[in-house]
DNA sequence: AGCAGAAGAGTTACCGGTAACGCAATCAAA
DNA sequence: TTTGATTGCGTTACCGGTAACTCTTCTGCT
């Protein structure tokens, strides 16, 4: 097979600042001022300016803008736990195409669940001079915080609502999430209620939706009949191993609460394979009202949220966080119970 | 609410390559080269510059550093069609760990399947002058052609096989997967085969694997029964309405091949839901080798594809093209046809 | 000893924008 | 008409690294 190297390639000279302006007959900071949008130029002057950008096809270099003044960041860093989960991959989707809208440009990281990936990544972004940061993380390191302190760019917690966050917070109420779902499952008259979860490494989420859960159990003065945690990527796999587990080393489960809808999946086709009736059985439910909880034979009982709106608002208050606009330093993201037929 | 502005905070100093310099005694270009193993320093001071960097708590700065140089960048651009996508995701996610772990960022976006906002992306990324970029779209435009060849920088086309590419191409071979699982299915005895597709905007690779699997059914003399192809997103929804469309307009169809398994997953469902039996009364076939369909009930004939060695790949080869090593021009990612019990 | 070549380190200029400041012309109010 | 403020634009310096070059020392070898 050919093998090629491309040091022969020839780099065509870009076109800078200084050339437009020597078109344009004006001076390269006038030019700046008018590509920025600034004031402090006649419409004429900024006509002559924009037929010179056209003309010779001036490509600014963002580099050298952010470089030359730490305002002029567009650079946004976002650290979601994942890149393979749908609910993330549909959160990025949304900040992404809502950043770039309004001008801005996202470097992506994820951190596993693990804090002390989280902070190798915040060096990393740091060292880009970005204009703020998103986090997902549920907990930070001490040096995360400090190095966002020193710094001092707005950051967005998202994922998890924090009532005192580090600067804004754009979340979803896990533990109502959980205790709404908890509250409802005794209501329809279950009982020996079971919880499967997965965390790969440190917990996440998951375990504040757990807790509101047995808040609303303990309300009923129940308790977890089982629960089983897997060292494992939630995911349909985990789902369906966790349910074969649970049922094995507890008998007469009536009802299990999964962590997330891949998961509640895998644990339905379990059950499925099994010959066990939903929900007469045995009850299921989800959380995140993903995709293919409506394709389901039976409509999988889940919560749903909102992840494009999220992201959006995650996206929208950190570029007014930046502009110095006044912002709510706490929104809530909408969740909803959506009953379905497996419980 | 409270409402809080940040324009009060105060942004702690950093510490530049000059302080570090001082500190250790030696000029700034002697740091400079320390820190990024150049030769052309001792031992002796090597080690003094590392224990100023240490004790400062240095920062490099990348924008000043990819500024300063055009060949000292470490930004990579990837376009992606979506970011929503668990194939995708997974494909992300292994070129974002082989850059990181190689020393580079990555800046990512999507295209949707759209020529022209790949393109706009390419702009706004060339602005940040990357060291490279890996593409994914099908086809580009001749604006994006041209400013890849004028930017000189190396370009890794990723996803689908490209016998001849603009630089390197790592992908694929979506056709002979279509040609495997036609050829698969009519040796299973199936005459009457429909294909279920969906593309939100312009065709992307599934279409090269349907011209594939046709021209296995045409090897046979036979020819599609029935053909759907939404305009959607692949998922799970569009492969369950795609199916009730094509099985209410085409009788007997005894087989059906789904661009993706979310889809084919999708099918199943509604084949269960009217009471059809997998495969007796009708067989279905995926392709992707997701996740999902290793714990439905009956296992998916699917083709199992690396996406995991692809990202890899298609981020070493880039890397290499840009330290100006030798490269194969164009790699195969393994793909494996894995008959379940749907076929 | 004499000398070429390598190794180690410093000097200078520059990358392409933007902030801060300065200055002349224009305009509104006294 | 004078004066102060505003508008429009230019000048200068600077951001923090790196390339290219220069200048000393050391080597090793004839």
């Amino acid at each position: 097979m050919a093998v090629h190297v491309s040091d022969n390639k020839r780099k065509k000279e870009n076109i800078t600042l200084a050339q437009v302006a020597e078109a344009a007959g004006v001076s390269k900071m006038t030019a700046s001022r008018v590509l920025r949008n600034s004031s402090g130029f006649s419409t004429k002057t900024h006509d002559r300016v924009m037929q010179a950008v056209d003309q010779l096809g001036y490509v600014p270099n963002r580099l050298a803008a952010a470089f030359g003044s730490d305002k002029s960041s567009t650079l946004i860093g976002v650290c979601v736990p994942r890149l393979t989960s749908g609910m993330f991959g549909s959160v990025l989707d949304s900040i992404d195409h809502t950043l770039s809208r309004l001008g801005f440009q996202t470097m992506i990281g994820s951190h596993e669940q693990q804090p002390e990936t989280e902070q190798s990544w915040l060096t990393t972004i740091l060292s880009w001079r970005p204009a703020g940061v998103i986090l997902s993380g549920r907990t930070h390191t001490q040096t995360t915080l400090s190095m966002l302190r020193d710094y001092g760019i707005p950051v967005v917690e998202i994922w998890n609502l924090n009532t005192s966050p580090i600067d804004i917070s754009v979340g979803f109420n896990h533990y109502d999430c959980g205790h709404e779902m908890g509250r409802y499952i005794v209501g329809r008259g279950y009982r020996k209620i079971a919880y499967v979860g997965a965390e790969a490494s440190t917990p996440g989420m998951g375990m504040v939706r757990l807790s509101g859960f047995k808040q609303a159990l303990a309300a009923n003065n129940l308790d977890l009949a089982a629960q089983e945690l897997l060292i494992d990527r939630p995911g349909f796999y985990a789902g369906f191993y966790g349910t074969e587990t649970i049922l094995n080393r507890t008998s007469n489960v009536d009802s299990i609460y999964y962590q997330e809808d891949t998961m509640a999946v895998g644990g339905l086709f379990y059950c499925q394979s099994k010959g066990l009736r939903v929900p007469e059985d045995i009850a299921i439910a989800g959380w995140g009202g993903m995709e293919v909880a409506s394709v389901l034979p039976k409509r999988l009982t889940t919560t749903s949220v909102t992840t494009q709106a999220l992201g959006k608002s995650a996206a929208e208050a950190l570029v007014a966080r930046i502009r110095g606009e006044p912002v709510q330093d706490v929104i809530v993201a909408p969740t909803r119970l959506v009953p379905g037929s497996t419980v």
